[in-house]
DNA sequence: CGGGCGTTTGAAACCCCTCAAGGAAGGTGG
DNA sequence: CCACCTTCCTTGAGGGGTTTCAAACGCCCG
């Protein structure tokens, strides 16, 4: 933890708070550089996180070597979460400089357990990452690699950009694009290239993406 | 709801009860027939669900009419969250007289705002299922289709099953099994032979399995 | 006994992956 | 400022796994 900093700059320890409404006050404020881990697969879970500013991914390794990433979080997405006490996938931030909120977990479950509020600002989090997750798995399992890259897009900017707005910059590679899709980079470009000679999308630059016709 | 009966036999409305640890006592308990809509996507969720016996697929359907299913929920699994109003998924019952407990979403919020335990609990069914769906992203993602229905095996007998215990009794056809791991009926149905050719399973009859190794 | 459902096997077509190579963009050191 | 490197993106050709289409089998139940 090489940069920290508090959100109200108040005393540096993390402390156990149980007021409502104080979600903030046994937050450290972290940032992470590009590709960094937040946290590793299999290791003890002390902290639940929510994002501040940035993104990050949320992956597994194969033995094989490959990566599937299973989500990506966006500011205010919480993560985290394990029913046991190791973390099922590794956490990356994907941006540079990303900024994270963590939340010593005993401190925060018992900051759940005595405010409603954060209970179910809580609850709403984890039944977002719910329906995300589910509607990858239909992503991934029932669409042709075209039809998976249209998806991704139009969700990704439902997420991350305006209502309304076409336009679209992608904070992730091809090769997240496609560890996210369950595809190999190749066929993400191809897919990308038909999109945009059919006039659904067009590009400027390979990370900045216009959809036209969702 | 043609049948529905109490946990505790107490009176037949459900009972804004907030006092902690009463989870029993707001609960309707209904029993469905295989293939019986529990709710339906885009309609309403002024229910959540836990259950008591039995089996539920969640799903979706295409526009094409091919059926995705993103999870099995088995007894003491929650189900039925969402983070708007309406559903993103449907939920049937697998098998014959599966017993759900329903419980009025105002009355089990209610509860889980005053009840540490409750909402404790409904946090780690939760923090369950992201788990399982992270699981399932991973397996229909990157696994080959012997691969896929090799883990769905494996993962199905440690849910289901005492563990130890090899021998299983598959309450989901192949269908079932095909739309869970996003492939076709066919290509389970090569998967299972293939399996046991190399004398990884055992068959008697096409429902029970035994894993021979793992 | 016939019908329907679930299961199994076979052959051909297709989609995506792998392997290979080239191009574009950004950073670093000379 | 340019050469060089690395990283990311893009395009092409061949091979393999899965789907699709087709058909047959076993089983339960009316």
């Amino acid at each position: 933890m090489e940069r920290s900093s508090r959100f109200d700059g108040s005393d540096c320890e993390p402390r156990i708070n149980k007021s409502p409404k104080d979600l903030n006050s046994i937050a450290i404020l972290r940032t992470f550089q590009r590709d960094q881990d937040i946290f590793e697969h299999y290791h003890r879970c002390d902290w639940w996180y929510r994002i501040v500013s940035g993104a990050t991914r949320k992956y597994r390794i194969r033995s094989d070597g490959r990566r599937q990433i299973a989500d990506i979080n966006l500011p205010g997405d919480f993560f985290g979460f394990s029913s046991s006490d190791a973390h099922a996938s590794s956490v990356q931030a994907i941006v540079e400089g990303t900024i994270v909120a963590c939340y010593p977990r005993a401190a925060i479950e018992a900051l759940a357990d005595s405010d409603p509020a954060t209970a179910k600002l809580i609850r709403l989090g984890t039944f977002a990452a719910i329906e995300r997750l589910e509607q990858q798995i239909f992503v991934v399992s029932t669409m042709s690699a075209p039809e998976r890259v249209r998806a991704f897009l139009v969700h990704f900017r439902d997420r991350i950009g305006r209502s309304g707005e076409s336009d679209l910059a992608l904070p992730i590679t091809r090769y997240d694009i496609a560890d996210l899709l369950g595809l190999s980079t190749e066929t993400v470009c191809r897919a990308f290239t038909d999109l945009r000679e059919r006039g659904a999308i067009s590009l400027e630059g390979p990370r900045n993406v216009t959809i036209i016709r969702p």
